[in-house]
DNA sequence: TTAATGTACTAAATCAATTGATTTTGCCCA
DNA sequence: TGGGCAAAATCAATTGATTTAGTACATTAA
């Protein structure tokens, strides 16, 4: 098949290029006729502008980035990325954008991340987890690129973000606890440093002060995300805190490592010790017993991060969007009223 | 900052635009008192080509699309397709490529899905599973840009493809559940006529065949890779199948909606009944009980799907690869040895 | 009737690179 | 000093679109 172009097409509906131009962007003053000849010809060849050539006229490519970072290598395994990518993917679509998928990591070199994003290749920006964001600021700092957080950042209050509600999740799931009468529960959370841990920590402790209960040190456990993290905590609580009944992990992997190790140990779930989970992954309904989690919009939240940054890339909006999205506490069989006292 | 481009650059170093592009892509002829002039306006501005423009004088645009069939919702948050992004994504950044993410679902008109595969934009396209397939090929036809197949497609025998040893897989893992004395097997497959599907299939019967064991009808299920179709399906054989006390599933999902099952009917696995999962997922070992498997390469199978394309794009080889990675058996605690006969 | 406005179109500049053709430079040797 | 020959540099075409400026003609208003 030989190469059509624009020229080419003009050439064949006896108009000149612009009138082509005119037609296939919906631009105005262009008679019914030349608008009939145009597509017509467009397609009898099946015609497509040359998307390459509009990007260098127009200076915009269409496309946006997606930012991973894959320090927590681990955790890539959960099948909570893919969701996320196809919320944002789906809506990029709707709307015209591409999406050019990209992973960090601590071992590339800044040229490399620089590279990563290129001005002139991408429109817009998204970043997965705060460890890129840092570094992806820096680097499009005065390149004028919109850039959308997944996961609020008390860093960079001037971009907009989309989370969770993590407070709310977090309060709710210790609540749900102690609704069904634990008094001795533990709270299990992941990265250090990052707001969302910390909103999910002090949902927690307020919780159980809110409802009468000790907020105790020994009871809190803050380490990563995976399910190593969770297998390990537990595996020691077992031992030194017997009078635990009941576990919020702050994200399902935890709560399946967490979970293990409480069978290994022969602690029945939710028998003896009740388990709530935090995320929704699609496997928590699967787990051995299925999983009470927060279930938080994963979908969603790529969807509105996409949505946001198309926005700004439109409008140059300069107002600044931080978003909560509200999770909802899903009830399965790992949690249950609390034993009773075999004292 | 004001944009920089190759004129600017070509006169702050007091050469030609020619110069310019000759050094920044290593060619020759150029003197070295040129290029270091060159070199050192480059550094001090920070100028990087517009990688548009290149595309459009090169014609070619370093990405490809690596295209994801949505059909299989559910499977989507399983963790292995993140994996496989990896791989892929690393190899591509490797060789100086990008990749641009897709999702293909049903619902999506012919046209759209052109439109993601816009032959200007990308240089080659990876599908990630059978669904995706038939219509990329289509549409691509005669537009002269590579594909590779991750997954072998016997419709298509002159496309590159890498897939995971499907038959040694299958094999191995039956022959470990033969080994353990197990005399009644049952195999819960996933898609039906597809190549990776059959090729389990056969292996698993022709398991039992060469060790002297029944092959029988109804111990065969075959339907899609989820946890949902494991759990039924064991729901079932745990009433009418009292013998069998194995089986053989076809990814991890089957193997976790199964345990589900079992464990809910009070069966103990591996006491009373083992199991044996199919993609060594990185939730695997955290299944309860950790789920022996057949690990698959899912990092490397990405990784290889990439090389094999931008080999393919770097010199339009004609040659048609078909590779198979090993897999590997690991063994955990959900396979045992065959309970004693109670009779 | 004339001036002002609006519509449909074309020509040419622009975007920012690569690259083949051409010219200039530098060097050696007769 | 001039001819021959590489090496190095420049020039200009090319890639395929958008978009601005300019033009011709028709319509409306004064």
């Amino acid at each position: 098949m030989e190469r059509l172009n624009i020229d080419k097409v003009a050439k064949l509906a006896h108009v000149s290029r612009s009138v082509v131009s005119r037609v296939l962007n919906n631009h105005p003053n262009v008679s019914d006729e030349a608008r009939v000849r145009v597509m017509k010809v467009v397609k009898k060849y099946n015609y497509r502008p040359n998307a390459v050539a509009r990007s260098l006229a127009t200076q915009s490519t269409y496309q946006i980035g997606v930012l991973t970072s894959r320090i927590e290598d681990e955790s890539l395994g959960n099948g909570y990325w893919t969701l996320l990518y196809l919320g944002i993917f789906e809506e990029c679509i709707r709307r015209g954008y591409y999406v050019r998928l990209s992973f960090y990591s601590s071992s590339m070199s800044d040229e490399l991340h620089e590279h990563l994003l290129n001005p002139h290749q991408l429109d817009g920006v998204i970043c997965l987890n705060e460890e890129v964001t840092d570094l992806t600021v820096e680097t499009l700092a005065d390149k004028d690129i919109p850039i959308v957080l997944v996961g609020h950042n008390p860093k960079h209050p001037d971009i907009s973000s989309v989370d969770v509600d993590n407070y709310d999740g977090a309060y709710t799931a210790t609540k749900h606890l102690i609704d069904l009468g634990h008094k001795q529960i533990g709270g299990i959370f992941g990265d250090q440093n990052v707001e969302e841990t910390e909103h999910r920590i002090r949902a927690y402790r307020e919780a159980l002060k809110d409802h009468g209960l000790d907020v105790r040190g020994d009871y809190i456990s803050v380490g990563s995300y995976t399910q190593q993290d969770g297998y390990n905590t537990l595996n020691l609580w077992t031992e030194n805190h017997k009078q635990m009944t009941a576990v919020f992990c702050a994200s399902d992997t935890i709560a399946m490592g967490g979970m293990l190790a409480l069978h290994e140990k022969g602690v029945s779930v939710p028998g003896q010790f009740s388990v709530v989970g935090f995320d929704g992954l699609p496997i928590s309904r699967y787990m051995i017993p299925p999983l009470t989690t927060i279930e938080q919009p994963t979908y969603g939240k790529g969807e509105r991060a996409a949505q946001l940054l198309i926005d700004k890339i439109k409008n140059l909006d300069e107002k600044v969007i931080q978003e909560n999205l509200k999770p909802k506490l899903v009830i399965r069989k790992s949690s249950g009223p609390a034993p009773v006292k075999a004292s």
